[in-house]
DNA sequence: CCATTTCGTAATCTAAATGTAACCGATACC
DNA sequence: GGTATCGGTTACATTTAGATTACGAAATGG
């Protein structure tokens, strides 16, 4: 079931959302302040993002601007909730990379109907990643090699998880550090390598010849396409 | 360019919209009845959909229906554009499965930046440089000729790159040594010839005759535009 | 509190990439 | 037609990037 980060001030309203969303099967996690807000997305994770724009102690439009520089995060849909109506209020918000602009007063049902656009189209967000022989299930925070289960370590995990998501694109490695070791990490560019081989000996069948995860020499590293298909788990349900 | 179809039957809104959208760059094709709105679009083909729902003849609710039912239509994105406000008006058109639903009377520019977010993830994920058979994938810094994969060097792709993402345009070597050295180079410029050179010998047919990469005399070398279609052209205009 | 695992760094090694000099051939210009 | 200049090409020394190993620190968990 999909995860949603809910950022709004307003005590009502929130317990309100909170309340019909978590009715309709969506797991909501919130904050009431816009301060730590990227941080939550980046713990959580969460398969969209519901923002007010006024907040207390920040902006909601600076805040949908962090997660669309995140690499990790950049690809989630995000929602702003608000009050502000006027023609350049939305315009500002809809450019800024957000997905949908409700002005507040809304209805709930129509909020509801329209988070469930976000993910008709959306095959991108599933639990399961799949290569092959190699499956990764978010959820659950297991990897299995040819049904055998595998154990990696968190920092390893993540590691995978972040490549195998976006399958063919090569990764820097410093995004990479941004995205696993987070932003404020003081770790050097060399642990990555270092991960990236300890990942190879568990899941590369040769990790002398390694088929999953590719080196692009002077770029950085990218989990092979042609081996991975994301796995279309509840896509079916959800369509048209 | 992205093609749109407009369905509306006020016709001082549909001549406000042709203009309005035109000027920015979509090709507008539309009706002002609901009839054979259908038979247009399966002529047309277009990349979105503008409907209004209260047409004289027929319903754009029933419109939208078929549109969804038709496979070849179902994957095109539906906007409607209506008057009717009320909850469960919303909340149905929706669920039917457009893709927005803004309630008359709205802002031009507000339309027109809900349209630009339809197409946002589409382009994203293949940014491609095409010339004739040869083809570059930046995400993934891949280079295909005829379908083969070539490898290229990190500084060979940069290059071959920033030629390929402007073609015609002739660079001086300094030009190429800024942009694809950086500006605190310390590197001859007789570099940038040898690059020129062992690109050639990977992607010319025959690199004593080369056709992609053009030399011109006394002032430097430009990817040959007759060649060059750039795949994904409008993309830049609709970033984030 | 101790054992074990995980984490990050430094050092080393190797193959590939890089940049330069030198030489050759073509072209433009007088 | 001669010559100066520019671009093409080759060969080679140097540099760099990535793989790998080893090790100590930090975290974890019983």
């Amino acid at each position: 079931m999909k995860k949603i980060v809910l950022i709004e001030d307003d005590a009502d309203l929130y317990a309100l959302l909170k309340y019909n969303l978590e009715k309709d099967g969506f797991i909501l996690v919130g904050a009431q302040t816009g301060k730590g807000a990227i941080d939550l997305c980046r713990r959580e994770r969460p398969d969209l993002i519901l923002l007010d724009i006024m907040l207390p102690d920040s902006d909601g439009l600076d805040i949908c601007k962090g997660i669309r520089i995140h690499p990790e995060l950049a690809h989630i849909p995000v929602i702003f909730l608000t009050a502000r109506a006027s023609e350049t209020d939305r315009i500002v918000g809809l450019e800024l990379g957000a997905n949908d602009y409700i002005v507040k007063p809304f209805f709930i049902r129509e909020l509801i109907a329209r988070i469930k656009i976000q993910f008709r189209g959306q095959a991108s967000a599933s639990r399961m990643l799949k290569a092959g022989a190699l499956e990764l299930d978010r959820s659950s925070c297991r990897v299995r090699l040819g049904g055998q289960p595998l154990s990696l370590t968190a920092t390893e995990f993540r590691l995978l998880e972040f490549l195998m998501s976006r399958p063919g694109v090569v990764f820097s490695r410093e995004q990479l550090l941004d995205a696993v070791w987070g932003h404020d990490r003081a770790v050097t560019d060399r642990t990555v390598d270092v991960y990236i081989l300890r990942l190879r000996q568990k899941i590369e069948a040769d990790p002398a010849n390694p088929l999953l995860i590719r080196s692009v020499r002077g770029f950085g590293y990218s989990f092979n396409e042609s081996v991975s298909q994301e796995a279309v788990a509840e896509r079916t349900a959800v369509t048209v």
